[in-house]
DNA sequence: GCTTGTTCGTCTAGGGTTTGTCGAGAGAAC
DNA sequence: GTTCTCTCGACAAACCCTAGACGAACAAGC
């Protein structure tokens, strides 16, 4: 049982607003001291963690607290997850899925998964969950201190997942977008994501994948004639190792380089944009430019 | 339920127009707020998507209208299973995915895929149409005369499908298997094929996938403690490079080789078995022994 | 060529709604 | 006595509403 200021610590969220959004919505329903003084649940927190993951989303306030009174009720009803801990907040679900995949756990992760991706939209499930377990991992990755076959076990799972999302995404009359890594770049799970916000904000989107020559791209490129051709990369070296082709490519349609190898400089050299951030929100910027 | 703006914000048409459209066209019916906004629900969300489709395609705003409304109302029941003969043979229908995927139709490839698995066994898909497409596209890929964008194009999508099939199998109480493929091996999807059927026949699959160090196997092998370990390579090299790892990981579970790379001699230097054939005839062998 | 009418995206003006924020005064906790 | 919390009321910025007008594009008719 928490007071008011300590909820306002944990979750960010001024007294203020916390009072607001019960008096206004309903949203929580505190017990009261002895002296009148509100005492939340945990329910009350995991509420309002979900409300702020459906804000962030861009839902007004009062539909926000609307889902987010919805889905825990029917958060405690139906308990699928097998021995998951009922919190249901981002945090938890997420912390269950880190370890999940940490104890090589399959059934389990993709179960968590299911109920991540029940209970919020995917743009967030992409955006809080999984990028920054992806970051985590390749940092710890880079330190050595995951073990190569964790790496690959949880890559599998989560690109399982991604996959599903990515299903059909190469349909629909929306404009067409081409996405790929370069040659020597084997990392594509960030691309698949941005890809996956693309193709829900109405693109077609064909995908090549790792790994892939440039001349193999513009041959595509001249077929398909997509609007734009993004390209992904960890690091410079893998754009500047095909820099003549890169700028024969961006001669043919828009071309934008994305991944932490997007430099300003290479950019400038080949004619080509450079997409910065996180993939989640700039898919988005990128889907309304 | 979205506000005007979120709804603006996502299809990327102005609030103006979205009001156009609803008052000249009815082609939205949002509910309201109590203080009169606009409530969009998800359904209006696709309506103005199909909208902008039939924008891109030509038709004029009241007949695209006409038609984005018409298609939701009839849309949610029918999916479109393209033009497929009634009673498809196997060699009919893995024709049209061999043109889907060569013409890097990812739809109409997960249709046709969709379609195969709703009517044959998955074993008959794997064995009969999944296997040889991929025999068939490694062997031209040797030869050089299919694109290595159309391979990965490909692959993606098979890869999508069988990592689907093999959902969950890491449940389960049967008997435990580990699988991967060794160092410099990139080829797995034989190898998840096999374990697709493994899990079908009872067995718990632990996977590790490509490219993955012996001493990585050994210490998972050590963890979970499964009753075989199954390793596929492409060519001998990959197992020659490790063979003293290899030894020791055959003294600490019974090993097993498969691929192509799997040779007799091989096999009897490490202390290990050889698999050979299709994955699924030998992994339905597998799985009785 | 010119006029006329239609379609359709865009814009404005005036006014209401939503929502985060703040403060005052008073009581509770320690 | 200090810190925390309560309720109630107020406020401003952002957001949204209706109704109507405007203009570019296009087609038909004279």
């Amino acid at each position: 049982m928490l007071r008011i200021g300590e909820l306002s610590r944990r979750v960010g969220v001024s007294e203020h607003v916390l009072r607001a959004w019960e008096s206004r919505y309903g949203l929580l329903t505190p017990a009261r001291s002895a002296g009148g003084y509100r005492l939340y649940s945990q329910d009350d927190e995991n509420r309002v963690r979900l409300m702020q993951a459906h804000l962030a989303d861009g839902l007004a306030a009062a539909q926000a607290a609307r889902a987010a009174i919805a889905q825990g009720q029917a958060g405690n009803l139906a308990i699928e997850v097998p021995d998951a801990d009922p919190r249901a907040d981002l945090v938890g679900v997420s912390d269950a899925l880190r370890q999940a995949l940490e104890r090589m756990d399959e059934p389990r992760a993709q179960a968590v998964l299911d109920r991540l991706l029940s209970e919020f939209t995917v743009e967030t499930v992409l955006r809080d969950v999984l990028m920054p377990f992806l970051r985590d991992l390749g940092e710890r990755w880079e330190q050595g201190s995951v073990s190569i076959a964790r790496e690959h076990f949880a890559s599998h799972v989560i690109r399982g997942c991604l996959t599903n999302l990515a299903r059909g995404w190469g349909g629909g009359l929306g404009p067409h977008a081409l996405l790929a890594c370069p040659p020597g770049e084997m990392h594509d799970l960030a691309l698949l994501v941005f890809g996956i916000v693309l193709s829900r904000n109405g693109w077609r989107v064909g995908y090549l994948g790792v790994n892939t020559p440039i001349l193999d791209v513009i041959q595509v490129t001249s077929d398909a004639r997509p609007i734009r051709v993004v390209l992904s990369a960890t690091t410079p070296e893998r754009f500047a190792a095909v820099v003549p082709e890169l700028s024969r490519l961006a001669g043919m349609a828009p071309l934008v380089l994305a991944g932490p190898g997007a430099t300003d400089d290479l950019a400038r050299l080949i004619g080509a944009r450079v997409l910065m951030g996180d993939p989640v929100t700039s898919a988005q910027q990128f889907a309304a430019s």
